[in-house]
DNA sequence: CCGTATCCGCGAGGATACTG
DNA sequence: CAGTATCCTCGCGGATACGG
């Protein structure tokens, strides 16, 4: 609106949303979620390396955040989905792109890298 | 390319890479240097909040993922100009687009953290 | 099944001082 | 100007155990 956020601002706002999914574990719970929605531990096998807790942590901002929702089934036991909201489906094409960026260019970026190692050994 | 990465994988190398560039100082340095090149000094002025120390630490290890050139020029005092490699552009299309979501959508983030809390704290 | 609670190691990253 | 070196704190995130 009439407030411009500025990301270079260090107290502005968008530094903390930045901070959020600007981060490996959302990117992939995300990312993870577009498809449709998903229940917790199915998220946690999906998610190779993700601990319980990092996993429920970063559920809950994302829920806070707005960008994810939380929907109990009364069933025994409890089932629970978690579904992208309207304004999580305005992020996860962005967020994805990211994720896949990494496996197209993984090449690359390791030739890069292996470039960069010899010269900083050699001289 | 006979092997296909997959970014769910916990000891795939995507991961590495992934968590680099969904770092919050990766992406406002990447957004910084779209218009062209940047010196190191400038980069730290321009990017409010961030230390020496990790200026240094992230773009080293952008130049070493070959996403950025690091360029010297025997001035004195010396100059260093910091560029977005063909590879890095590739990048910063999609690294820019997250930071200017938060921009654009922190009225929304901020109003549904409101209502979170209201609702945690309420009942 | 879906979490929360607790302990704890480890490394990111800020502050400060110094060098080429 | 462009870093490196050092110290120190703080909280991320893994492991484990337990509750609803």
């Amino acid at each position: 609106m009439a407030r411009p956020y500025d990301v270079y601002e260090a107290r502005c706002p968008t530094r903390m949303v930045l901070d959020r999914i600007a981060d490996k574990w959302a990117v992939l719970i995300l990312d993870r979620l577009r498809a449709g929605p998903v229940r917790f531990n199915h998220l946690r096998r999906d998610i190779n390396g993700i601990s319980q807790k990092v996993l429920s942590q970063t559920l809950k901002r994302l829920e806070r955040d707005g960008l994810v929702s939380r929907a109990v089934f009364p069933t025994v036991p409890v089932t629970v989905e978690y579904t992208l909201t309207p304004l999580g489906h305005t992020l996860t094409d962005t967020v994805a792109a990211i994720a896949h960026w990494a496996e197209r260019n993984m090449d690359a970026v390791l030739k890069a890298q292996a470039a960069y190692d010899a010269r900083a050994g050699a001289g």
